[in-house]
Formats: structure tokens, C-alpha cells, sequence
DNA sequence: ATGGTATTTGCGGTTTTCTGCAATTTTTTT
DNA sequence: AAAAAAATTGCAGAAAACCGCAAATACCAT
């Protein structure tokens, strides 16, 4: 194993758990311990990670020195997304949202996995570059600034035109009476028509965004067909919507 | 075995497989190691692999532009960048290609400044958006992996649609005889088209570049407005250029 | 075809980098 | 406070990179 390598590979484990052992990548790589400690020393020298005692950490708990807020919520989508790469399969089309959940999920690809993916988000489309195996369609057209993604007319035709396996979004609102809700009306056009063209729409939120509501509605309940947070699927909260026939995770 | 066909084949192992290691090479293509090494040391050169210890890797692997070699040429582009967005009004619309000098020229925008920028390129678009008061429009489109940005039919007709003020083209090639050229097929029919939809023509290279030339032609020199380097514009260099009409800065 | 030019290639010797080992110091844990 | 785990340091062998040079090869115009 090449020393880059190393690096990305300890990087990526980074991204995945937020932390790493030392042991354990001594074992996983197959080096001596001198030598992932010396990687750590780079990366940490580069400013690419924590290194503290028997291991390293991931720069992003460390970024905002004491938001505990962010912190959880960051950790959250962190479980979400672990969860939602595990629906992706070879050679599926995958039509996606923005946000920051799906950027998350960005992060988690598994570097082997073949996929194409199709989106109109610039942050989510930047962490679709990184990978080595995925293959990018842009929805073109002008950019909302406020979501970075883009949202007129050009796009939302674009959209009708594709069949996607899977469309993934990440949501900001859902509720049993009102579906899946939003507060800007450009969004909502843009994410009707993703489900539209997706064969599975997968919704992902953190579990404080349960049971709230927003202005204008994207979608009923029962187009939607799985919903992820970062609770465990048979928690208390979620039961209505299992009970509403979505496939919970 | 030929220095174009090992290269060739250099770069399909690394599509491949993602890493090579220099002694495979060597007993793949029975050739001297030294051979070998020149062979990645020219393609690490052009900017189509990474060159490490004991082989290379892929260029999905590189997350930091600034690794150590291009230093240089980084300074070189902020200069570029910086005479570039001078040019730049309140109220234009300004189509932009990609590559790194552009990147830089985004990072440069006075924060007054009140533009719409109309580019295929996800790395540059990233950087748009950071700017308070630049509008932003996405070409869409699939996106070439080693360049990354849309450049497909799909792209290229809606460029056709566009009428812009102002075209900044980052060149790979430019020299009397052949004007501009590039290596890449899908990138040389988007250039095309972004020439004809603008007013003005900006290109922008590194010197570097200059009397040097592709495969492929992009435009004729005249059809060239504004040609930016980051040498002084009364350089002996760039006499040629701007006695063939072209405005040096 | 041919001869000259320029590029490319392989080799020897040298320098640099990488990696694991052992001894020592620091930190953590009990 | 002592024991255990991890970090640091120096070192040495091996692998790889670098440099200059001479031979071989490809290229070009005649």
C-alpha cells in the first residue's frame, strides 16, 4: 500500500466514523504501528485531522470548537447517511437533492461502488467529483443561492425528461396530516418532479424535523417510499409513519 | 513499445485500477524502470496522474491543488486572476469555462461586484457561490470526470441559447499557426460554443502554455479579443500575439 | 533510401525516501 | 505510584528517485 493511499484510506475511515485507531489501521493496512503514526503526523501537520493519543480524529468536530448543536447534528446525519448509501447498488441512476445531509451521504460512497448520479445541488456535485467510480449528470439552469441548488424551469424540465432507480432527499418538514412540506416554492416544484422521476423516493431527516410543517406541500405520505433518520427504526416517534406504509430505517 | 502508447497505456491501468505501481509497469511494458519513471514524471507534468513513491495514482485521489510542484504555477494564476476580473462590469453576464486559472479568477471577485456568471463547471460554480452578490447559472449536462464540467450535447445547446457579455476561456494551447487547441474532443466543442456565444473573448494561460498546441483547434487567434498571462503585456513573447491583433494584458 | 538531427532509452553511481526495529520518554490507566 | 500503552528518537537496510552520459532509436528533409 502506497503512502497516499494510506492517507486517503485513513481519511476515509475518517469521514466515515469521525475516528480512528491506531491499532485498528495497523491491522486494516497491514503496517507497522511507526508507520501509522507517521501518516497520522503528516495528515495532522497538514491540517487534515486531530491526532491525539492512540489515534486521530476528524477535523469536523473540532471546526466549531464548542457548538454542541452542531456537534449532534452533524453526528445524526452522519447515522443517516451511513444508512442511506447501504440502499445504493451497482449501475442504479440516482437522482438526488442538496443539503446537508446529502453531502453526508456523498462523503460515505464506498469508493468501488458504480453509480450514476444526477443532481442540480453544486455542494453535493463537488463531493460526486471526489469519487472515483461515480459518473455525473448536472441539472443545469439558475441556482438559488440561498440552497445552491437549481430550481427554474430549465431544471424542473430537465427532471420530467429522466428515470431514475432512486431519489434520495433530504427533507424539511414531514408530518402525518401535511406529507412532506417545504417553505420555498421553487424547491417544492424542483423536488415534486424528483419524485416523479424516480422509481423509489428515499426521504432522509434528523428526527427533530418529525412532525413539523412548512407552507407548501412536495408530496403525500404515500408517495413516499422510505424514510431514514438517525433514530433506530422501532422507536416511538416513527411508528405512525411505519404504520402510514413507509418502509422505516 | 512507443512513449504514446505507454502512456496510453499508463493511463488506462490507472482508469482501471486507480494506482500503478512502477515495477508492474516496468515487467507490463518491458521497459527500463528509469523509463518508467520519466514516462509518469511526464504525465504527473501534464497534470493526468499523481506521481508517488513507488508509482502513481489516479487523479480522483488529489484533494489539494497546492501539492508542492504547482506552486508556482498557482502564483502565476492568481496574477492572471487578478488582471482578469478587472475586466469585469456591474450588470454583465459572464460565461466561464474551467480549470484552475478560472477557479482563482472567482476567488478574486470584488465582493461589490454584481455579475451573473453562466458556466458547465462545478468547481469554478462552487466558488461563485460564495460571492454575495454574483447571480449563478448552471449549464447542465454530464460531466467529464477529468475536467469536471458538463460539456455533452445537452451543454453545448444551451450555450447556443446564451448571449453574454464577456467569455473567460482558460486555454491549454495556444500559439500562432493553430490559435487555440486543446486535447480533449467534448472540451473543444464547448470552448466552440462559448466563443460564439459571447461579445468578448478572454483567454487566459499561464506563458508557459504560449507557442505550444493540441490536437484539437478551438478558434482562430482572431477571434480572440483579450489574451491574459501573467507576464508583462510588452514582454517579447507576446508581440506576436498582439500584433496579431489581440489585446495583451 | 539516406544521412543528419533530435529524441529517447538504458546503465552506473549517488542521493533521497520509506519502513521497521530497538531504546527512551511521555502519557494514560489502574 | 506503578504498570501499561503510546509517542518519540535515532538508526540501518532496502527500495526508489535522481543525474549525467553514451548508445540506440525515431524523425525529417533531402
Amino acid at each position: 500500500m502506497l503512502k497516499k493511499e494510506r492517507h486517503a484510506f485513513i481519511m476515509h475511515q475518517l469521514n466515515l466514523h469521525n475516528k480512528v485507531l491506531s491499532n485498528n489501521l495497523c491491522t486494516d493496512m497491514q503496517v507497522s504501528e511507526d508507520t501509522v503514526r507517521r501518516d497520522l503526523h503528516d495528515l495532522s501537520f497538514g491540517g487534515k485531522l486531530i491526532k491525539v493519543h492512540g489515534g486521530a480524529l476528524s477535523l469536523s468536530f473540532s471546526e466549531v470548537p464548542f457548538s454542541s448543536e452542531k456537534f449532534y447534528s452533524h453526528k445524526n446525519k452522519k447515522v443517516i447517511a451511513e444508512k442511506a448509501v447501504k440502499l445504493i447498488r451497482n449501475g442504479m441512476f440516482v437522482l438526488t437533492s442538496g443539503g446537508t445531509t446529502i453531502v453526508e451521504m456523498a462523503r460515505c460512497l464506498p469508493p468501488q461502488l458504480k453509480v450514476t448520479f444526477i443532481t442540480g445541488s453544486i455542494p453535493a456535485a463537488k463531493e460526486y467529483l471526489m469519487h472515483p467510480n461515480a459518473e455525473l449528470i448536472i441539472i443545469g439552469g439558475k441556482i438559488l443561492k440561498d440552497s445552491k441548488i437549481t430550481a427554474d424551469a430549465e431544471a424542473i424540465s430537465k427532471v420530467r425528461q429522466i428515470n431514475a432507480d432512486l431519489c434520495f432527499l433530504g427533507i424539511n418538514a414531514i408530518d402525518i396530516a401535511h406529507g412532506i412540506t417545504e417553505n420555498d416554492w421553487n424547491v417544492v416544484q424542483m423536488k415534486k418532479e424528483m419524485i416523479g422521476a424516480s422509481t423509489k423516493v428515499v426521504c432522509m431527516t434528523i428526527s427533530e424535523k418529525l412532525d413539523t410543517f412548512q407552507p407548501f406541500q412536495v408530496s403525500e405520505l404515500k408517495q413516499i417510499d422510505v424514510l431514514i433518520t438517525e433514530l433506530n427504526p422501532d422507536d416511538n416517534k416513527l411508528k405512525p409513519y411505519s404504520d402510514a406504509g413507509i418502509y422505516v430505517l
